[in-house]
DNA sequence: TCCAATTCCGATGAAATCACTAGAATTTAG
DNA sequence: CTAAATTCTAGTGATTTCATCGGAATTGGA
């Protein structure tokens, strides 16, 4: 039960286009740059971000990444989805129940359930929220004192 | 954020030696066999469950492992944490903050709140809560209609 | 005492994940 | 049109995790 790397640094890059909302698309240069991210590493991880529709891809010169949508519509479990792949992968074999004891089966009585609950609270959150707690505490960080 | 095999192997043999409480300690090669794990592989996860003092072992013929201690003292973090080592290793380098926005922290803002949610619902089940479940589900599945 | 059943420990192979490299295709700017 | 910037794709190491193998140490029973 470990937050992967590719997960970490999906959601980064994703912040890091929901905070810079606006303006001319980023590269994934800047946004490695941005975020300390390994630069090569994160061109391969925005591949199924761009597949499963959060961002979309501008190329050539001043080319770049922007979110394919409003962060406040994009949840944190869409992201953690398209570079994971629906991460349940853990198909359960109940019918067959070989290595399962009769008429329960882990999978279901545990880690489904667990997996519902982590859903959950991804789901409950979008990147407008990790971007307006970002940009308040950035705020607070260096608060303007002159009157 | 995917379920080890270690956490589900080492749940499942925890199970089986829940559900066997009271008898001859269990050897590893019977409870692969009731859960239908590798061999070699669950002896290797198990000696972390001896370390973390969740399982006694007994050696020599007619040896094996049984609790510790009562399935109602032992919750399911304890299990996953004794095989996965504290899940949490992702230790933040906030102070540095290279990788990090100014004054925000996406480990502290997003992953320690997930990690936090996940070990609540770990750590608010026990064994017995499952080995009662899995009790439950077998006497459904095969109950006695003798009058 | 000897044998079989075990735990226990270390090494090795196999598969997945993490990260980099090279280069083709595309687009903007001059 | 050319050059630079960039996405996009494929392939290759490096590292971690998954799983097996071989064998030493320990224990109960014949």
């Amino acid at each position: 039960m470990r937050i992967s790397t590719r997960a970490r640094y999906g959601m980064r890059a994703m912040l890091a286009l929901a905070l810079d909302q606006g303006s001319a698309p980023l590269s994934v240069k800047q946004i490695a740059e941005r975020q300390g991210l390994p630069e090569h590493y994160l061109e391969q991880l925005i591949t199924p971000l761009r597949r499963a529709g959060l961002v979309q891809s501008a190329r050539g010169a001043q080319g770049g990444y922007v979110l394919a949508r409003a962060a406040e519509a994009i949840t944190l479990q869409d992201v953690v989805e398209a570079v994971e792949g629906s991460f349940a992968t853990e198909a359960c074999d109940c019918p067959d129940g070989a290595p399962h004891l009769r008429g329960f089966c882990l999978e279901h009585a545990l880690w489904h359930r667990l997996k519902q609950t982590v859903d959950d609270f991804l789901a409950a959150r979008t990147l407008a929220d990790l971007r307006d707690e970002a940009l308040a505490a950035q705020s607070a960080a260096a608060p303007v004192y002159d009157i």
